[in-house]
DNA sequence: TAAGATTGAGACCTCAATCTTG
DNA sequence: CAAGATTGAGGTCTCAATCTTA
């Protein structure tokens, strides 16, 4: 539905040069749609459940994930797909709410880690278990086993090209 | 990726009760990275090219395939995927620059119609084959034709359980 | 000088409150 | 009053410029 035949003259029929074939559309457009309604679903849960975004909850998690709760700034973009520039002002919100602090590299005063506080870790367990389920009840227990795995494949496959296109940090 | 177990004592191994099951995670991380990337990357795309967001694109997009390039604000925000109110202040910033005109409904005064101009039919016509392309690029080339089809349903799947939990336009 | 990181300005979106029409 | 639509405030993100360390 995205890029379909714009109408020229009076009415909606196609009388234009098809820029995607009409079985493409169909399948493009549910998934425009997803990566719309997706996002902002998990969003939602997030800050009404837990009173922070989601790229927050990813930022603590992926800490939390991490030897020693620590990350440099630059691997932590990275890990939650999201520019340095925006870590940065999330990570100084986070800071600022006790959850992160952070310290220059001692090897290496260039970089600087990220480090998940206490408080930091029990906010990440306290808001875990919502997003999971809403994990669990959006796409997991909405397909198949097989499907589940073609997602994962399908969207590894389009990651490659999205990647190829606009190197992730830059 | 996204819920995985945080290590709470020294190091990263596994000593938590599992969120998700290994094989979960694995498939679902690649799809979260997906939703936060892809669209980061239609925008980008949409930006360096023709000047407009990507949402602004879709918006002018759904116009031109409407009979007589005329819609409701409400219809239109549901077509478009965003809430009435983005699409508002979206259609006042198209407005200010001519590719959109907004007129009460005739009929009855409580709707608006959004009405694409000749100059912002222009402007999808000349934005439309760079979108176009990346599409291709990045979804539709890098997926066999039977991957296409079944992201096609499987995205339509989660939708269904996304639209459940938060209803759009609301 | 280059890489990592931060900052401020401007643009944009969300939320809640408000206005309007029937 | 209810539904459609707009508005302003506040928070967040992007981009480009800047700062810092080696």
């Amino acid at each position: 539905m995205s890029p379909a035949n714009p109408s020229p003259a009076g009415e909606g029929a196609a009388e234009q040069p098809r820029w995607l074939a009409a079985d493409e559309l169909d399948d493009w457009a549910p998934l425009a749609r997803l990566i719309m309604r997706l996002p902002a679903a998990l969003d939602t849960q997030m800050r009404n459940d837990a009173g922070i975004s989601h790229f927050e909850y990813i930022v603590l998690s992926r800490l939390s994930e991490a030897p020693r709760h620590t990350l440099r700034m630059s691997d932590l973009a990275g890990l939650a797909n999201g520019s340095l520039s925006r870590l940065s002002h999330v990570v100084k919100r986070l800071e600022s709410s006790g959850w992160i602090r952070r310290e220059p590299c001692a090897e290496d005063g260039r970089f600087t880690n990220a480090i998940l506080t206490k408080d930091g870790y029990a906010k990440v367990v306290a808001s875990a278990p919502g997003h999971v389920e809403t994990v669990r009840t959006l796409v997991i227990d909405a397909l198949t086993a097989g499907q589940l795995r073609q997602l994962g494949d399908i969207s590894k496959r389009i990651l490659l090209r999205v990647d190829a296109a606009w190197p992730p940090n830059t």
